[in-house]
DNA sequence: GTAAAGAGTACCAAAACAGTCCTCTTTAGG
DNA sequence: CCTAAAGAGGACTGTTTTGGTACTCTTTAC
């Protein structure tokens, strides 16, 4: 349904969180408490994360995590590929399915391989010290494109 | 999980074999027969389209569907909005969660949103009448990744 | 009047997600 | 060297989505 799951989210939430304080070393409780997320959930993003390098674990009484790498070095697409469980891509390639046996199944194939490519190249583009970068317009206002709920709770934050 | 769903993969095989003959009426079961899929399913993908405008249909004995419009004007984010159940971006609006008050969501937001434009215009910029076209490449042995030869109207990124 | 074709709706089984829990390992501090 | 806090690694489970089907109604050529 071309959305990002939910742990994906929270993985960009948890990292931008951290990328504001780069050095500091954050418990997986902090980050829970801090982001209003559940313990258990934070740690299986921050365990999944750490096993692609995205942050580093520190074992131990005291221990936590810390950014893997700058903020400019990590970008959504790494997130994405560190958090969903499936490979990147638009189309499982059906090449199983008896349809492939059609010839213009093929074309279908190779066209929705270039779309992947522009997809994946915009995920690639955006780092996360660029999510952590006050955003040039404003933010609150604007509407989804399909925002039908006008839960105020947005007005808060300026 | 950053996938188009089933049935707008079958979408796409309907309306691109429709496409390579744009006057023709189509029975569903014709269409199925060809195309190795379940009746009942390219039925469902058929009335989606048609709710669209995509195919229009004709109604009663030797009735059947054809292409709404001339294969160039169909985008494959048109497709993907007559198909997915979700109206389009790779975020739910996170807004009823808590983490709504934590002011970098907003940032966040703002940031994914960036990236939905991107995505959603490699689906507008890709029309059924390209998918029709025979592609330059062989495309039966080409591995998923491998293959990034940048479309000269795609390479937006970067 | 009948049969073929689409329209609309409801339903069910299977798969995917999200979230939680349990047990084991590591390590600072007393 | 004992303890408690913190991470690692799985396993498990309820819920939601999805994919596919079925059933009934309407339309229309002959």
């Amino acid at each position: 349904m071309l959305r990002i799951s939910k742990i994906t989210d929270y993985g960009t939430l948890v990292l931008t969180h951290m990328a504001s304080m780069p050095e500091h070393l954050f418990s997986a409780s902090d980050l829970a408490a801090t982001l209003g997320l559940g313990v258990p959930t934070v740690s299986k993003v921050l365990k999944l994360l750490g096993h692609h390098g995205l942050v580093l674990s520190v074992r131990g009484l005291h221990g936590g995590y810390r950014l893997g790498r700058s903020p400019d070095q990590i970008s959504v697409a790494q997130i994405v590929d560190a958090l969903e469980d499936k490979p990147f891509g638009l189309t499982e390639c059906s090449a199983n399915s008896g349809v492939c046996s059609i010839e213009t199944s093929c074309r279908i194939r190779a066209n929705w391989q270039r779309i992947n490519v522009v997809v994946r190249g915009a995920l690639e583009d955006v780092t996360l010290a660029e999510m952590v970068r006050p955003v040039p317009i404003e933010c609150v206002i604007k509407p989804r494109l399909a925002d039908a709920e006008p839960t105020a709770r947005l007005g808060r934050q300026k």
